[in-house]
RNA sequence: GCGGAAAUAGCUCAGUUGGUAGAGCACGACCUUGCCAAGGUCGGGGUCGCGAGUUCGAGUCUCGUUUUCCGCUCCA
């Protein structure tokens, strides 16, 4: 099986087992929508916790928040996100290429001064010493012509840009008759906005004078709070804030399944600590996520650092953790180092301090940043890829199992008897009473004992008990183990034990 | 957004030159078996993605549309 195919059946299992359906599938479905089904809620919040308490309690100086959606708009300016994530694009039809409706306006703008410029140059050329270059320009005709086509398509762009009026955009591209430079063809399309961040209105009529955005990141809920958490924390620098939450981009393409959604889910912290130090926690930091990857066992040969080498305006070293999709190496996660370019824009914005007196030195200044950035769902997809196998079996048989590093498997343990008669359900009952306030389990009476367990390979089950008619005289039940396949007898009342020390989360936490 | 392909039961698919929708698996009930998937009997489930058009008649032909996949494109 390809990649390729491999990666189709993984979204086809993913469905049929109750992880991920597409979204508002009985109405022809949403693109690039998905929803977590019965099991993948599961897998995605057993994600979540082991993110939220290897970040919360492990370190003693990192602490949690849930910040809102909806933000003040003046968040997105000071974030940079109204200026970066603001497009008027345009698409050549013959050369398919895209460009910025406003970058082909100022780039033909730029060819008219550039012609001017010529025309003066010359000028000077033939009047030597005795040009003036003031006079020429008020008088030549070739310069009064060029400028004035200049000046009118300056004061247009100007206007259409003030208007945000992307019809006239277009209407100057045609006027100007400015081409594409690889078809060479003036085949556009209309231009189209498009911004990322997705906009709703908070008044009740309908009104559109107060958008609101749905947050593109859910750091800036962390920076806005930085001094509330701070002060009524008491935290002292170097601390960390820890949140997960929903963001919303308007993605132009939203594909591969989970792995880029317009609505998806990020866990991040944010890391504050003393200018100059930040390179050393930067490095800290990447060290300690990848160590939390590597430590769910899913072979550390799966992931590897990419280093930025351009960076983004805010930060000033940035990484990613890549893991090995059925699709390649992908983006897992982010780490960038982020100066102290969002608090300091917050109270550029806000005028109010936003900084940190060091009482033992005591300086005042503004904290530096490195935050850690993790999507839930390519978090998901990452493990599920990973999970799904099939195996040949002795006599030709095959099986398909989500080997799901079993602290995270949605169902820790199913519960079986062997019959559905002989009062072995009513055993496989005290069973579950057992197990129930521990573990996500399942109760299965259903067809063939062998059918019973491919079913629980299917969702990952670490662990299937079976209650047979020797338990009535021994009290020991079978255990199996999904990935071995191997069994062994154990007492019921060691069941819990023995099921624990795999599952745990406190055991997957304590290796770290 | 552009180009190509696809859409029939929960899943995988068949459906001939246009003539009243099928299979296997899955699902439910009962019987049977009982430690690694397929036993028997009976049953439920589809306006064939959606909307028009051609036709006496459309799952099948034409157009539009939606969604998905692949390739471009885009990507803090």
């Amino acid at each position: 099986m390809t990649q390729d195919e491999l990666f189709k059946v993984l979204v086809a299992h993913c469905k049929e087992y109750g992880f991920i359906f597409p979204s508002s599938e009985i109405y022809d479905g949403l693109a690039a929508v998905y929803d977590y089904g019965q099991m993948g809620v599961q897998l995605k919040n057993n994600i979540k916790n082991y993110w939220w308490e290897a970040m919360t309690r492990l370190n003693e100086n990192i602490v949690g928040i849930d910040s809102c959606i909806f933000m003040h708009p003046k968040t997105w300016v000071a974030s940079g996100h109204v200026a970066a994530f603001n497009d008027p694009l345009i698409d050549n039809k013959d050369s398919k290429k895209r460009y910025r409706a406003d970058v082909l306006i100022e780039d033909y703008l730029l060819k008219i001064e550039e012609k001017i410029n010529k025309e003066v140059a010359k000028g000077r050329k033939r009047f030597g010493e005795a040009f003036d270059e003031e006079q020429f320009r008020a008088t030549n005709p070739n310069v009064l012509r060029e400028k004035a086509k200049y000046d009118e398509v300056h004061n247009r762009y100007v206007e259409a840009e003030n208007k945000n009026d992307l019809a006239e955009y277009k209407q100057i591209i045609l006027d100007c008759g400015i081409v594409c430079p690889i078809s060479g063809t003036a085949n556009w399309t209309d231009v189209r906005q498009f911004n990322l961040m997705f906009s709703t209105s908070l008044s009740n009529t309908g009104a559109t004078d107060d958008k609101i955005y749905l947050r593109p990141e859910t750091a800036q809920g962390i920076f806005v709070e930085y001094l509330n958490v701070q002060k009524t924390g008491r935290m002292k620098i170097p601390f960390g804030i820890a949140q997960i939450g929903k963001a919303f981009r308007n993605e132009i393409v939203a594909r591969q399944f989970i792995f880029r959604m317009r609505e998806f889910e990020q866990m991040e912290m944010e890391f504050f600590c003393k200018p100059g130090t930040e390179m050393e926690w930067f490095r800290k930091w990447k060290e300690n996520r990848m160590k939390w990857h590597v430590n769910l066992g899913m072979g550390a040969e799966n992931y590897r650092f990419h280093d930025h080498e351009k960076l983004a305006h805010y930060a000033n070293a940035a990484t990613d953790i890549e893991f090995n999709f059925p699709f390649g190496f992908k983006e897992l996660e982010g780490i960038h180092s982020r100066t102290d370019f969002d608090l300091g824009n917050h109270q550029k914005l806000s005028g109010k301090k936003i900084q940190y007196f060091d009482p033992e030195t005591g300086e005042s200044y503004v904290p530096y940043c490195v935050e850690t950035s993790i999507g839930v769902d390519r978090m998901c997809l990452a493990v599920l890829s990973h999970a799904y196998t099939v195996e040949q079996l002795e006599g030709g048989d095959s099986r398909v199992v989500m080997k799901i590093p079993a602290p995270l498997a949605p169902i820790k343990v199913a519960v079986m008897p062997l019959v559905k008669k002989d009062g072995l359900p009513e055993i496989a009952q005290k069973v579950v009473d057992e197990l129930k306030y521990d573990f996500s389990y399942q109760y299965d009476e259903k067809d063939s004992i062998g059918k019973r367990y491919r079913r629980q390979d299917a969702i990952g089950t670490p662990f299937c008990v079976t209650i047979d008619h020797d338990t009535v005289n021994d009290g020991c039940v079978t255990v199996r183990d999904r990935d071995t396949m191997s069994q062994e007898r154990v007492k019921i009342e060691d069941l819990r034990a023995l099921i624990d020390k795999k599952v745990s989360l406190n055991n997957l936490l304590r290796n770290l």
